[in-house]
DNA sequence: GCGACATTTCGGCCAATGCCGAAACATGGG
DNA sequence: CCCATGTTTCGGCATTGGCCGAAATGTCGC
């Protein structure tokens, strides 16, 4: 018999996370942003009583942080690792039973460019990685990236920085990508680098959805920057 | 209002496991091992009858698949990304609220060395790590790894064989140990390592139980081929 | 302080589902 | 062929837990 305790403790969360209106929410979260609760209660489809109830369990499990502000409440995903299960089970979901989502225009401008908790994903996510490691920059392999001695002065130069973080967290992981089957950059170095795009205001968030936008200044940038051809926006 | 549909599957997978005897099983399954349903059953602590309607859900889901053996049928989880989820959630759940499992003498046998779905967690699964990394035979960063070209002279002379694979899966990543807290050898190379190492009867599968037993021919091949010291069984 | 808005607490309803006993299929061995 | 063993199906019981309406608490702007 093998130990039970930590059969139960993990099923615990994923019972937690097992829930649709539950679920729903954490994948809004997935956006990267905190929510308040009433938003959370909109992408779910339930009152905000029920919303309610639902954030104080992943709260007290630790899967969401609350953060109170004036009248409102913000919740946002607890920690990466809170993330890579979402990430891991989406792609279960993904494979599992045979589903073919019908691609609608708001699906497609998710596969364009979205965030990933707190990354890019998306095709532009996956150009990124691509460019990235066309250059030298660095080199992929196999869920992990390693940033070589030329990638450290591009980004350096490119004003993405690294060094501030709580030490831990890997430095340059990647994530399956939902919509391309292909994987873009994660980890700390994906996380600067969303910081820095939208700093440059390269990009943009979208209110109420995960899904980024390219801007004016973002086409040139990302030409020069990362040689991605301004046609690029037209192209499937 | 953010994508229903998505949130939606990714709860009904995690509802699955998140039942406590379905969520045994699966830990039980992390083995790596297939198991018979009267085993998993013992293991989740029910009786045959509600396992059989569980397993049935579970390989409808295919998150496990089953195999009919004469009166027998096992089971197995269906996929590398099955174990991955249970792995992410392993992490959040040790994590969590403050959970000291006190150590009893069947965990620390778990502890020294155990499998880990395909591949060799504990102690001696960093040992292995460590020592290949210290040789040169592979550079480990962020969740990955990659072989270098003295690695693959190593794998050869080994005996450790790579080729034959499904091509998709990961070649050499990393997992985070639930015990240790730092990351062994998983993906493509962990599979092909722990197999090797059964094969050549260094180490030994344990009945009932994750636990891997270093045998005496072990001690001496380890020692010879990855530099693990003879005394390091008598180490913490 | 007062009204508008965001969030939480309480109470009760209802559906979903996990569990087991009993019995029905399978399968292999004598 | 028949029995032992492993597994599944069926039926019914009990519990869990999600949901909402109503009302309380907190917070802002005036």
């Amino acid at each position: 018999m093998s130990n039970i305790a930590s059969g139960n403790t993990i099923a615990a969360v994923a019972a937690l996370i097992g829930d649709p209106a539950r679920a729903n929410m954490l994948s809004a979260l997935m956006g990267g942003q905190a929510l308040t609760a009433g938003e959370l209660a909109r992408h779910a489809g339930v009152t905000a009583q029920t919303t309610s109830g639902h954030l104080a369990r992943m709260a007290d499990a630790e899967l969401v942080v609350p953060q109170k502000q004036g009248r409102h409440r913000y919740y946002r995903l607890a920690s990466p690792e809170v993330a890579r299960v979402i990430e891991a089970l989406s792609v279960l979901a993904a494979e599992g039973p045979k589903r073919h989502h019908p691609v609608g225009p708001r699906d497609e401008a998710l596969r364009r460019a979205r965030t990933c908790y707190d990354h890019i994903a998306g095709r532009l996510g996956l150009a990124l990685a691509d460019s990235m490691q066309e250059c030298g920059h660095i080199v992929l392999a196999d869920g992990a990236g390693i940033i070589t001695s030329a990638g450290t002065r591009f980004l350096a130069e490119t004003g993405i920085n690294l060094d501030s973080s709580p030490s831990k967290r890997p430095l340059c992981r990647t994530c399956l990508d939902w919509s391309e089957r292909r994987p873009h950059l994660a980890g700390r170095l994906g996380a600067a680098l969303l910081t820095r795009l939208l700093d440059l205001k390269w990009i943009a968030r979208t209110p109420d959805s995960r899904a980024l936008r390219i801007t004016k200044a973002g086409e040139s940038g990302l030409a020069q920057t990362f040689g991605i051809p301004h046609d690029w926006h037209s192209r499937p």
